[in-house]
DNA sequence: CGGCGGGTTGAATAGCCTCAAGGATCGTGG
DNA sequence: CCACGATCCTTGAGGCTATTCAACCCGCCG
């Protein structure tokens, strides 16, 4: 099967960017590489450091190259949750209420340039700025996604469903071939994303490879049927509706924007 | 014990968003009278009506005024998630990717003369604009708590932790004595929310009671050992940090708090 | 080769669910 | 004012899902 890595890729990390807000807004972000410089600095991190230490000096928004990385929650007698999986493309403000946490070796680089680009207000940027409003709108979902997952799903569904999502996202910024996905993350990391013991991830995933529905093996996971992963878990795309679902002129844009910019 | 109802109370629609908007941001709000009418159109509601009808003609923006009401999303099979309650001086957008719908009788007010008033970029408004975020932030955060609510607490902690989380939402606004609340749904809401069965949340409610924990009776909750209750779900507030955090001064105020501005 | 981290397996248990029936409460109509 | 039905809550029994604990396996690296 063709396989992409998302550690060891070769895609500049604008690029990630564009294709993912160009997913959201079309091609006027192409534009993008004019004056938004997204190179350097570059940091690299192996898996377990907190991106966003204590005594950091400048930099508090990162984009994330390469890798994947976490939101962390950790509770007083341990236990832990991934409130959310970030991946290459995503920006990481350590503003959050929580610790964002390397879950494989990670590179991340300043973002600055992008937070420059988004306060100006000339009108060169405004797809810009619509597409990090629709960025936030989307992470939104996400994790209202991941609370349906855990209220509602039993593992299987949430395993399918959780992976079915991971591909779309990896997808939308060019890091997943049609029917698989890299993964560089342990199953104790999948464990506290869903909720679940290691032990019965292992379990559940046995029993999704029995089925032929997804295969994993040393980080990569292979997904040769999609249609159905996606039906036993429920799963509708928050993507592939983006691009086409229609918009309503509702409120006064500022503000209902306002409400989703500063969410990262 | 002193009683205090949700749906029966005499605060001013205005009064409740006041409130809660000076516990984020002090006292800079209590110009809110000056402009911002919010009496009219007002609408009642019964409980398990929709709040956004598709055939609403113009407010998409409603500020709760009385009741509970609730982001509810239904699967194919009819399981349903509550991703949030919504309580008395929160602001409902038709917006949102959920179907917002009454839990118990409501009173909703149009919110529109608040809309206007974030939207011109007066400086009187400040205050009001920087309320408007931060209270997009704890929105944001409390459904990160729901998260792990969901994914790490068992059927006794969640009930505590929900409880606990009610009571505060409700203090802020002046709507709850100091232990007890007026909780009107029925408990297959509550099992909805927290994602468990009606007969487990019922048992889980008999086990507070006996532990000198939370006695219901006919919708109102006393909650006779707040310390306690804290103590073993773990809860921490995030309404008694807001006030006393300190602010660090990071990015540029106006993509962080774009970020945040357009979630309701 | 030995040790180690991560994954897998098995057995026993706990937590929560389902089904089904029995109470309590409340509004309604006689 | 009481009987009635409807709705919601409670209780019991049994079963399934996921957990815990423990051992074992496997690939990797020193």
């Amino acid at each position: 099967m063709d396989v992409i890595s998302i550690t060891h890729h070769r895609e500049a990390p604008r690029e990630l960017l564009r294709r993912r807000f160009s997913a959201l807004v079309g091609d006027g972000v192409d534009g993008l590489a004019a004056d938004v410089e997204l190179e350097a600095p570059r940091r690299a991190l192996g898996a377990g450091e907190g991106i966003f230490g204590a005594d950091d000096p400048q930099p508090k928004i990162w984009l994330l190259a390469s890798g994947v990385a976490g939101d962390v929650r950790v509770l007083a007698d341990g236990r832990r949750q991934v409130l959310s999986l970030r991946l290459p493309g995503d920006v990481l403000q350590g503003d959050a209420q929580e610790a964002v946490v390397a879950l494989s070796p990670v590179e991340v680089v300043d973002a600055h340039p992008l937070i420059r680009a988004l306060g100006d207000r000339s009108p060169e940027h405004q797809p810009l700025r619509q597409a990090w409003v629709a960025a936030a709108r989307l992470e939104q979902a996400l994790i209202r996604d991941h609370v349906v997952r855990l209220g509602c799903l039993s593992a299987h569904e949430r395993m399918a469903h959780f992976l079915m999502e991971t591909h779309d996202r990896l997808s939308q910024v060019g890091l997943a071939a049609a029917a698989s996905l890299h993964l560089p993350i342990k199953q104790d990391v999948i464990a506290d994303l869903m909720g679940l013991s290691v032990v019965h991830v292992s379990r559940t995933m046995q029993v999704l490879k029995r089925d032929g529905l997804a295969h994993a093996r040393s980080g990569y996971v292979a997904l040769p049927d999609k249609q159905r992963l996606a039906e036993v878990s429920g799963y509708i795309s928050r993507f592939t509706r983006a691009a086409s679902r229609t918009r309503r002129p509702a409120l006064p844009q500022t503000i209902v924007s306002q409400r989703f910019a500063s969410l990262h």
